[in-house]
DNA sequence: AATTATAGAGAACGAGCGGTCACCTGTCAA
DNA sequence: TTGACAGGTGACCGCTCGTTCTCTATAATT
C-alpha cells in the first residue's frame, strides 16, 4: 500500500461524493475509509477541491474512452430480437456496474453547482445515449429493420425511456427487477411499433 | 413584514437549497438574504434540519394538491392537435414556474440522502406524469383517436422523452428553447406514430 | 554507510458552522 | 397601566471544517 494510495483516495472520494455530495463529504471520513488520517492526504492532493477537480478529469477522460469515440460502437444488430438483447445487455451493464452508477449519482448531485458537471451530466443522461444509437437506427432502416424515420428521432424516443428507468434504478436500486423488466417491456413495444416485419418485407418498400 | 417571517425562510430555503444543497449552505447566508440575523431564525425553526423537514412537508403536500388527486386531470383532448397543445401548455408552466423548477433541482440533488425526497422524486420523474397520461391516453383510445395499445405503456412513452427534456432545461436554461421545440417535435412525431388519421377512421375500426 | 525522498502520523491552527442565551422593543389583551 | 408575548438582536459557545506544521519510519539513491 504505496504508490497507489492517489487512486484509491480517488475511488473513496467517488463512493463517498456520489453519495453525500462534495459539500457533504469531510476528508476526516473520507481518509478514515482508507484506513489514514487527514493529514496524509495531502502529501497526494492539495486541497479538497483538487480531489473533486481531478475526479472530474477522470470520469470525463473514461467517457471520452469508454464511449465517446466512433470505435467503440455497438455493431448494428442483424434483428429486431437483436436491437432486445443487445439492449438488455447495454442495460445490464450500466445499472450493474459499479463505477458507473456512481459517477452517474455524482453528475445527478452535482450538475447545478459545477460547469463540467453540468456538461458531462447532458452527455450522460440525454444526448450519449441518443448518439449511440442514432447510427445504429440508421444502419437498421438500411436492412429494412425498421421503418424509414428521422433516425434521431427514433434513438431519442427510445432511449429516453431507457435513461429514465436507469435513474429509478439509481434512486431505488430495490427496483432494479422490476426496472429490467419494464426496460425489456418498452423495447419489445418499440420493436412492435417502429420494426418491419417479415409481412411488411415481403410486400415491399418500407414506407407506408 | 412579521407573520409570514416562516413562509419567507421556507422560500429562501427553497431557493438555496436547490443551487447549493442542504449541506452547501448555511444558515448565516439563509437569514441575511432575508434581511436577519441568524439568530432570529430560530423564533421560528428550531433546527436547520427542521427547515428541511418542512419544506418537504410544503413539497409533498404541494405535489398531492396539485397533481396527486384525479380531480385535477386535464381533460381528454378532442383532437390529435388537442394533445400536442396540452403538451406545450403543460411543458410551458413546468418549464418556467420558478417553485416547480427549484423543486425539481432540489429533489435532484437530495434524491439520494433523503427517504422522502427519493419517493417524491420517483413521483415527479417518472411515476407521476405516466399516472395522469394513462387515463388521458385511455381516454383518447375510446374516442379513436389513439391506436388501441396498452394506455400505461404508452403514457410512459409519451412523458419520459418530454420529462428528459424538462430535466435538460433545469441543467441548461439557455436551451430552454431549443428544447421546447424537441418537445413539440417529439409530441408531432407520438400523435403521427400512435394517432389515428381520418382516413384509418372511415376505413372502419383502429386495430390494425 | 550516509543521504535523501516519500508517505505517513499527530498536534495544532483559524475560520466557519449550527445553535443558545440574555436582552430589547412594539403590540395588544386584561 | 400593566404584563405577557412574539419577533428581532448581538455576543458567545462548542464543535467541526479544511489545512499546515513538525516529526518519524521506511526505502531507494549515492
Amino acid at each position: 500500500m504505496a504508490k497507489d494510495t492517489k487512486e484509491r483516495i480517488l475511488a473513496v472520494a467517488l463512493d463517498l461524493f456520489s453519495q453525500n455530495g462534495y459539500a457533504g463529504t469531510n476528508i476526516r471520513e473520507l481518509t478514515a475509509s482508507l484506513g489514514l488520517v487527514k493529514s496524509s492526504l495531502y502529501k497526494h492532493f492539495e486541497s479538497k477541491e483538487e480531489i473533486w477537480n481531478s475526479l472530474l478529469d477522470e470520469m470525463i477522460a473514461y467517457y471520452g474512452a469508454r464511449f465517446g469515440s466512433p470505435e467503440h460502437l455497438p455493431p448494428v444488430p442483424d434483428s429486431l430480437e437483436g436491437l432486445v438483447a443487445m439492449t438488455m445487455q447495454m442495460a445490464d451493464f450500466t445499472i450493474h456496474d459499479e463505477r458507473v452508477v456512481k459517477t452517474r449519482k455524482l453528475l445527478t448531485i452535482e450538475q447545478f453547482r459545477d460547469e463540467r458537471a453540468r456538461a458531462l451530466a447532458t452527455k450522460h443522461f440525454l444526448t450519449g445515449l441518443k448518439d449511440m444509437f442514432t447510427p445504429i437506427f440508421a444502419g437498421m432502416m438500411d436492412k429494412g429493420l425498421l421503418r424509414r424515420d428521422d433516425p434521431a428521432m427514433l434513438a431519442f424516443v427510445y432511449t429516453a425511456p431507457i435513461s429514465a428507468l436507469i435513474h429509478l434504478c439509481d434512486r431505488e436500486p430495490e427496483k432494479t427487477n422490476e426496472a429490467m423488466a419494464q426496460i425489456e417491456a418498452f423495447s419489445r413495444h418499440f420493436v412492435k411499433v417502429y420494426g418491419v416485419t417479415d409481412d411488411q418485407k415481403k410486400s415491399g418498400g418500407n414506407r407506408p
